[in-house]
DNA sequence: CAGTGGTCTAGACCACACA
DNA sequence: GTGTGGTCTAGACCACTGT
């Protein structure tokens, strides 16, 4: 039960801060530290680690940021309650948000190849009208029922180095993370606008719905760490499958 | 031009740290550090405002976390393109949403008062079932056209000093405001669930639609800075009007 | 190479919460 | 009162970026 009080590594290059925040963090995730209760102080830690006061700052300061205490002067470090999503999950494609909920994802892919870029799609890559970007048509299942209607285009610099995902690709794994380990693109920030609307014969007919039944529609244009664009995709959601969870803060 | 140059306010109670981070946010909202521009450097911060590297670097850190920049290591603090929302402002309520969007917001009193919690409302403001609840029903107008429907509930301990809103505060503000400076109660967090369904009569003839119109829902439970609950809330907006716009990091 | 941010140390004074 | 986190100083060494 004191796992998380062992030596710190010195010599790799993870820093001693984010060592620490891991021990806390896995201490909360195992139940060690329950909703309301107090971390130790960073006296208490300095002594623990043998690291000055601003290490243990950055450790507690990031677990804080990363919305699992608050901290309050004179207090202490207080645990929160189990969220049910990180903000950094947010940002998960549809894959990692259906095994999180406990379904098994597939894909059945309709159309995959490279497109001229309509004016909105230009707008949205920031290429030029007519460039030709990589385009994606795919159904999201969820154990094997189809819940959802991904249209997708991707930025041709995704593709400087190696070809774009092939269709075998795209129906095993999830996109983010094959852009992740192949191009070695990081997303940094999204921009999702959601809307509903009701079916249209053709989405009807894949979702296997009437016309005219409510879609849950999401538009979203997403970006790597560098702020230059990776994505814009249009997403269509059976409304009695699915719903988004947003968590907000401050 | 450089008006974000002249001194700090050393004897105030205000950190030097956030006056650096207020001044050069205004920088870049006013247009003099545009995107893709670097940031001074912390050594810069340091001999402009005679400061120590902590204290620069609390500056941009914050800078960072709040979606203004990004730092990085051998180039700098880089500004990052001008964002619509900025994720404090998530939290906002409908007023301040629609004034961003141009629109002035009013709202239509359907009911207000105390009421017993159902069992999905008890939970969520953690009362016991049947406990008194505040409980109000409004309609959401943009400039005097209904968009949308509110049903909202109350956590009782918020009234312990003084009485609940009445129809009029409801009429004019925000709750979240009068929530702010007559219970002294901020919001710190709140969980969201966005769903689509098709209208009732009931709301299709507030709303002015035809019945069976898509409809955006939104059930919203919020918390104050310490984690207790503040207020459960149930929206359903017309999908012609309205959509949500999120803003998502990392 | 010089400049940048990332990490870390070892001190200091303060306001705040709680017993 | 004691202990907490909030702020701040004045150093240090490092890895990374661009020239």
């Amino acid at each position: 039960m004191d796992d998380w009080k062992h030596p710190l590594d010195t010599d790799g290059p993870t820093p001693m801060w984010f060592q620490i925040a891991e021990r806390l963090r896995n201490a909360i995730e195992t139940g060690m530290f329950g909703p309301g209760d107090t971390l130790p102080s960073e006296a208490e830690l300095n002594l623990q680690f043998g690291v000055s006061r601003a290490t243990s700052r950055s450790a507690l300061n990031d677990l804080e940021t990363r919305g699992y205490i608050v901290r309050r002067s004179g207090r202490g470090s207080i645990v929160l309650r189990k969220r049910v999503d990180q903000p950094a999950e947010a940002l998960s494609g549809f894959s990692e948000d259906m095994r999180r909920r406990g379904l098994r994802p597939s894909y059945r892919v309709l159309k995959v190849g490279r497109e001229a870029a309509t004016a909105s799609v230009a707008e949205a890559l920031e290429v030029r009208r007519g460039a030709k970007v990589f385009l994606s048509h795919r159904v999201l299942l969820a154990d094997d029922e189809p819940i959802g209607l991904a249209l997708s285009w991707l930025a041709p610099r995704l593709f400087r180095n190696q070809g774009p995902p092939t269709a075998e690709e795209l129906e095993t794994g999830s996109l983010y993370g094959w852009l992740q380990s192949t191009c070695g693109v990081t997303m940094g920030r999204a921009r999702t606008y959601i809307e509903s609307a009701a079916a249209d014969p053709v989405q009807a007919e894949i979702l296997e719905v009437e016309e005219g039944f409510p879609l849950l529609l999401a538009r979203r244009n997403s970006y790597d760490t560098d702020d230059k664009p990776i994505e814009h995709v249009d997403l269509s959601f059976r409304s009695d499958r699915y719903r988004f969870q947003l968590e907000m803060r401050r």
